[in-house]
DNA sequence: TATGAATGAGGGTTCATTCAT
DNA sequence: GATGAATGAACCCTCATTCAT
C-alpha cells in the first residue's frame, strides 16, 4: 500500500485518484448521508471497484480523515489571509463569518459533507479523534482572538470561551440552513450573524 | 407484538422492560456513539436477548422513536410550565437556558443520546422525519416569542429567524460542551449565554 | 399438553378452539400462501395468542396435519356416498369428478389451502408424510375402480394407474383453475373433464 | 455487484460461478425442498460463504429467478426444435410428452427442482411472478395447437383449454412420478400419456 | 385454560477488508 | 496500479417453541 509504505512518494496519477475518490466521498456523503456513504456507494460513483480504494487508502478511516482534510483545506483557503488583512477582532469576526458564509454558499456539497462527516465522528469519550474540527476555523483560535480583543480594550464583557463556542455554531447553523433550504439566503444570513455578534463582542 | 396489537393497553410488565430497553439504548447511544447502538449492543446492555427487543418494539425506527421522545419528555417536562411563569421574552428566553442547562447538567446521559440520534435522523432530503427535534424546543417557537417580544416594544432590533436558529444552537452546545468535558460546568456555561442572548436582544 | 396426554378426552370447549384455529390456518394459507402462514399470523386472525395455538397443539406440524384433515373430512363429506350410489365405474368416475368440482365451488378457500399444504409438505425423499393425500381422494383407490371395471368388461384399454394419477391431477387442476380465476365456471369445466376420461376409459 | 453494473458483460470465471451456485440451488431444492432451501445452505453446498452468492446475485429473488431460468433452458433446449419437426398436432403432442419424459427421466434433480420452485412461487393474488411457467411448455401454446388441430379437421371434439390445462398437469405428473419413485420407468408412463392424450384428442 | 414474556436458531442482507492476479 | 472474487462479522428481523403465572 503506497499510502502508508512513502506517504511522501505520491505519483501525480496516484495523487489524481485520490483527490478525484476524495471528491466522490464527499459527494456521497452531502447528497445521502453519511451514514448511507459506503465505501461500495463512493467506489460506484468514482467508477471505480471497490478495491481501487483500498489501494489508495488503507482504510476506511483514512478516507473519511481525507474527506475532513479536503474539506478543510476548500473552507479555509482564503480565511488566513482575510482574517489577517482585517483591522481589528471586531472586523476579524466579521470577515471571517462573510468569508465562511460566502464559502457555504459556493460549496454547499463540501459544507454539508463536512458537517455530516464531523457530527458521525466527533470525539465521544472512548473513540478517538481523527482530524481538528476541520470547518470552524478552531474553537481556540476564536477564544484568543476575543481574548486579546478584550485585553486591548477592542471589545466589551464577555465569556470568550462561549462566544468562541457559538462562533463555532454559528458556522455549523450556516451549513445546517443551507442543507434545509436551499434556496437560504446565506448572505443575509451572515450578516445577521456578524450583526448579532457584534452586538454582543461591542464594548 | 403487543405494540401493534394494542397500543393503548399495555401491561405494567409490559411498560417497564419497553421504559428499561428504551434507557439502554439512551446509554448505549451517548456513550458509544449511535452508530454503534446496534439492537445487539442494545440487547446486551440490557442482558436480554435480542429478540425480547424485537418482541417489545416492532422494528428498530420505532426504539429509536421511543429513544427520542423518552428524551423530549424528560427535557420538556419543566420547561413550559417556567417559561409560562416568566414575566417577558427576555425572562423567558433565560429561564430556557437556564432549565434546559439544568436538564443537561442532570441528565447528561439523556441529553446527549439526544444529540447524537437527532443528528443522524437529521431530515436529508428524501429522509423522513420521525419525531420533532425534541432537545431545542422548537426554533419557530422561539422565533415567534422573539418576534412578539419586538411587537411589544419590549425587544430591540435584530433578524429573529437568526437569533432563534442560534438559540437551538446553543442548547446543542451546552450538550457539547457536557459531552467534551464531563466536569463542565453547564451552569456558569448557561450564565454566559443568558447574558450573551440578552444583549443581543435587549432594545 | 391435553393433545398428547389423553388425545380423546377433549372438551368441548377444546375441541372449538382447535376448530376454529384450524379454521384460521385454512383461510390464511388460503390467501396469503403457506409460506406466510406463521403461528403468529394465524393466532392474530384467530384473535388469541401465539401461545395459545401450543396450548392445543402439540407444534406448528400437528397443526398443519389438523389442517389437511380438516379439509380432507369437508371435502370427502359427500364423495363415499354419491360413489356408493352411482351405477358402474364410469358413472363412479364421473360423480366423483362432479362432487369435487362442486365442494372446490362452494369451498374454494379449503380447496386452495388443502393444495397448498399438499405442495408444500409433499414426501420428498427424507422428508416424512405426515397423512395421506387429502384432496384426491386417494390414487390407489381410483386406480382399483379402474382396474376392476376394466376386469368386468365394463372399461377399455387403458393404464389404470395413470388414468389414476391423471384424475388426481384433474382435481388439483379444478383447484388451481379456481385460484387463478375467481370466476371460473368450475362446474362447466368439471363437465370437461368428464368427457375427457369418459372418452379414455370408454371400451 | 456485476449483476448490476454490467448485466451483459460477465467474466467466464463469473459465469461459472453463477451457474455452480444455480446448480447447488438446484440440488438443494430438489433434494430437500424449496422450503428448506436457504442462501445458508445453499452456500454450504456450494462451499463457499454465504455472502458470495450475495455477491453473485443482488438478492435471493434473483437466485431463484436463475434457478427458473436454468430449469427452463435445460428442459426447452429440444422440445421447439423436434415440435416442428413433427407433422400434425397429434404428433406434436406426442413428441412433446415424450421429450418431456426423457428430459425428466434424464434430468431428475432439475425436473423437480422446477416444480418445487414453481408451486411455491406461484402466482397467488398479490404475489408477483418472477418468469413465466418453465416447465410446462405454455398451457395457451398448447391449447392453440389443439385448437388448431380442430379447426383443420385433424381433431376430435374437445374443450382446448381444459386438455391443454391437463397436458401441463400430465407434464407435472411425470415428475411428481419420477419424484415419489425414483425408479419409475418414466419411458412406459409416457407412453401410456400419450396413448391416453391420443384417446381423447382424436377424432 | 390461557397468555405474556422470553429465547435461540436461523433467515436474508450489507459491509469493510483481503488477496491473487 | 488496478481489480474481481471471496470472506466473516455484523446487521435487522422472523420464527417456532418454552415456561411461569
Amino acid at each position: 500500500m503506497r499510502s502508508k509504505n512513502r506517504p511522501s512518494g505520491r505519483t501525480f496519477a496516484d495523487e489524481a485518484r485520490r483527490k478525484q475518490i476524495v471528491e466522490c466521498a464527499v459527494e456521497v456523503i452531502a447528497e445521502e448521508g453519511f451514514a448511507q456513504a459506503s465505501l461500495a456507494r463512493i467506489a460506484q460513483r468514482a467508477d471505480v471497484a471497490k478495491s481501487v480504494v483500498h489501494y489508495h487508502f488503507a482504510n476506511k478511516d483514512e478516507l473519511v480523515e481525507q474527506v475532513l482534510m479536503a474539506v478543510s483545506m476548500a473552507s479555509a483557503a482564503l480565511l488566513p489571509e482575510r482574517m489577517a488583512a482585517a483591522g481589528g477582532a471586531r472586523d476579524k469576526l466579521r470577515v471571517a463569518i462573510e468569508t465562511i458564509a460566502e464559502f457555504v454558499d459556493g460549496n454547499r456539497t463540501y459544507a454539508l459533507a463536512g458537517l455530516e462527516t464531523w457530527n458521525q465522528t466527533r470525539s465521544l469519550p472512548g473513540r478517538l479523534r481523527l482530524v481538528e474540527d476541520p470547518a470552524s476555523a478552531g474553537v481556540e483560535d476564536i477564544r484568543r482572538l476575543l481574548a486579546e480583543g478584550q485585553a486591548r480594550g477592542e471589545l466589551g464583557e464577555f465569556d470568550p470561551h462561549v462566544v468562541a463556542v457559538m462562533f463555532r455554531q454559528a458556522v455549523d447553523a450556516i451549513t445546517l440552513e443551507a442543507a434545509i433550504d436551499p434556496n437560504a439566503d446565506l448572505k443575509a444570513f451572515a450578516t445577521q450573524l456578524v450583526a448579532m455578534f457584534d452586538r454582543v463582542i461591542s464594548p
